[in-house]
DNA sequence: CCTATTGACATACCGATGGTATGCCAATAG
DNA sequence: CTATTGGCATACCATCGGTATGTCAATAGG
């Protein structure tokens, strides 16, 4: 009988999205060294053929998996700090968004904690960067531009704020009390404020 | 002939220190996953028998190595903040301390990038609060009691600065400018300023 | 339509890796 | 002087990431 058409096009993209699927919460949950290539192949229902058809490796699976973690949680940052006009409000409220993101167990595994030692730091830096770090440069340029915060050099504020950021929520997923990330964004607005 | 005394214990501190040398330079240079058991015992000059007799396997050997690193690091810091008496300045050149004793190629990748992907966030958590960042949260605990510091909770604003020189650590010893790290400094400065 | 080609995998296999079980010999204990 | 144990070396294993090859259906060309 006739073939559809498309049908190539389709199985290969199912293929890829089961596989970084399974991949994410293999990874997510044991950690990059904890799961083998034969696991998530297992669990995928395909075989190391398949994924070596739409992957380098292993590594570039992880890289995958990272962009796609790297991206929703910049897409989060990006819509809370677009309901505000004020450029000081997009900040606060764009921090504040990636806080409560980054707790999630899997973006706090998969991007903050193996994303560095996996892929080494100065490529998950320019993948944070091209996903919610380079938010957080325009947050704060536009600020300086506008006479808020004091003219500086960017990049040494954003990496220490990047930085307290992502120490906090790894620290706000493991003490996970409410009032815990109260008292994180009172230092840290305190923090922002000081710069202005 | 008759063995002389503590020949045992002599050998046995020497195989391990050895051991730990070769395994740190080797962490250091390649990562933990970059390099092998195979590596270390070869540059060690010694077996695969030895490394397991000294530890329970790679990564209590990286820990290991992990637990030397933070406690030069803590010592650097601590030698630093004792040069001062008043709180304020004990602070501020501890955190300097820190800035430029993480700098280094070693701490920055076996401490910095590695640690916490090996041994987990919570475990690297509480080795770097046994050595260093208990110094931090003194530091920060003697300047609230002073009233040097708005009374508030401690851990969070600890995790914070740590955070935020951890990753700047991890920025300077790659844009390695000297002038870099006086930006660095004047930012951090501000922020610490700011809890005053 | 029929055929050639290619794309999307599956299968089989390889070297290297972390880890273990056992053997051996000299240093210590009695 | 003998028994024991500590400090390794040797030999071996399962599993890992990675590769080479085979297979079959979807597409392209005539």
């Amino acid at each position: 009988m006739a073939p559809e058409p498309g049908t190539r096009a389709r199985q290969r993209e199912r293929t890829r999205r089961v596989l970084l699927r399974e991949a994410r919460r293999l990874f997510a949950e044991h950690g990059y060294g904890g799961v083998g290539l034969a696991r998530i192949v297992a669990d995928s229902a395909v075989t190391k053929g398949a994924l070596y058809h739409h992957f380098e490796g292993k590594p570039d699976l992880f890289r995958a998996v990272l962009e796609e973690v790297q991206a929703e949680v910049a897409d989060a940052v990006a819509r809370a700090a677009d309901a505000h006009q004020d450029p000081w409000e997009r900040l606060t409220t764009g921090c504040r968004a990636f806080l409560t993101a980054s707790t999630a167990p899997d973006v706090r595994r998969i991007m903050l904690m193996d994303g560095p030692a996996v892929l080494g730091w100065s490529t998950w830096r320019a993948l944070d960067e091209a996903a919610s770090a380079r938010h957080l440069t325009e947050a704060l340029t536009d600020l300086v531009r506008a006479g808020v915060l004091r003219p500086q050099p960017i990049a040494p504020l954003a990496h220490l704020l990047s930085g307290a950021m992502n120490e906090a929520a790894l620290w706000l997923a493991e003490a996970d009390g409410p009032a815990d990330l109260e008292d994180v964004w009172a230092a840290l607005s305190r923090m922002l404020e000081s710069q202005r």
